[in-house]
DNA sequence: AAGGCCATGTAACAAGTTACATGATTAA
DNA sequence: TTAATCATGTAACTTGTTACATGGCCTT
């Protein structure tokens, strides 16, 4: 016996991937935007943490219009057509939002290096995290600025918490890469 | 004029992608395995921060075979076969693992909802909050299991290594909830 | 008005995930 | 011996990335 299926059914109809939801969460607060300017958008609001590349934004919306979640304007300058969210698209959007995350696995492709770490040749190992350390200490340099610059004027306290986040990731790695020195001899 | 063109074609010749090298990697260390066999390896041995599915190891196992990077023994049991590493494969491992990480693109799910958590009823953001928070203190519980059972004993200092990068990110994880609640009132 | 640049769109490819087919092995 | 289970393999689909085509726009 199926019980519940069909309860499910339209819940399940308006189901969307993280990507569409950013896509449409970002469509929902800036209003109707083309293509390529919401994957701008994207990258300047949500890049720190997920990307969306421009031919992703063209097949999500695509996908999202035939199932009635955005509309298009006329074509415009280059060919262009805004694309706006509709009712069923915010519906959407809002239940993905409520879903709060599923995935939960995380890449790190650094990790692989150092778990094989033992094959490489001597002070091979060394450059790496040097190279490594370095490029992440100029990102939290870089948040903290973002954050200083941020902090004292009006803001999004949720923005400002996804900052926070990559803050104490960063630290964190800092603090990892200190005692991978000792760990090491 | 197209200098170094061919000086660069044979190490390109040899380029794999991170999931590949896992996969040689790990049949480097291990000895021949089947495709199944591999897969219950990686998600023992690097799936802390890499995921290899079954399927993957399939593909690439039969791309790797076709550049005569791996090779396969006769069927046995199941059909199953038993895929070893060739010497080109591991210069083509220790090719990978010498260029170090590139990618440096981390995606973190949660901070999606976070930057729209504006949008969610009342209350239900706190609940998201509260099911991550529990989940990852499971997490960084279990990776201090882990690390009191092999501290002790004979271990690689790099799996080691990338075990207390698991700690350290987890509680930074930790850390990080602990200051949302007084960034959020 | 000619030329290069760049925004826009599309297509091809690579990687990741899910679902399916099959037959050996085991247990009743 | 029959049924259920599970290891093995394959295929279909989704998502992510890279490369390509086109033509409007700006500069000179």
């Amino acid at each position: 016996m199926d019980d519940g299926n069909l309860s499910t059914v339209e819940s399940q109809d308006h189901h969307v991937n993280p990507t569409s939801a950013a896509i449409l969460g970002l469509l929902r607060q800036s209003g109707p935007l083309n293509a390529n300017a919401l994957a701008e958008t994207a990258k300047v609001r949500i890049g720190g943490y997920w990307t969306v590349t421009r031919s992703q934004v063209y097949r999500e919306l695509a996908a999202l219009e035939k199932r009635g979640l955005v509309e298009f304007g006329p074509r415009g300058p280059r060919n262009s057509r805004a694309c706006s969210i509709t009712e069923l698209g915010a519906d959407a959007f809002l239940a993905w939002l409520d879903s709060g995350p599923i995935d939960d696995v995380v890449r790190f492709p650094l990790l692989l290096t150092v778990r094989f770490a033992a094959d490489l040749p001597p002070g091979r190992f060394d450059e790496i995290i040097e190279e490594f350390a370095a490029m992440h200490a100029q990102t939290l340099a870089m948040y903290r600025s973002i954050e200083n610059a941020i902090i004292d004027g009006p803001h999004d306290i949720y923005d400002l918490a996804t900052l926070r986040f990559g803050i104490h990731f960063e630290m964190a790695i800092e603090q990892w890469l200190g005692e991978l020195g000792d760990l090491l001899e």
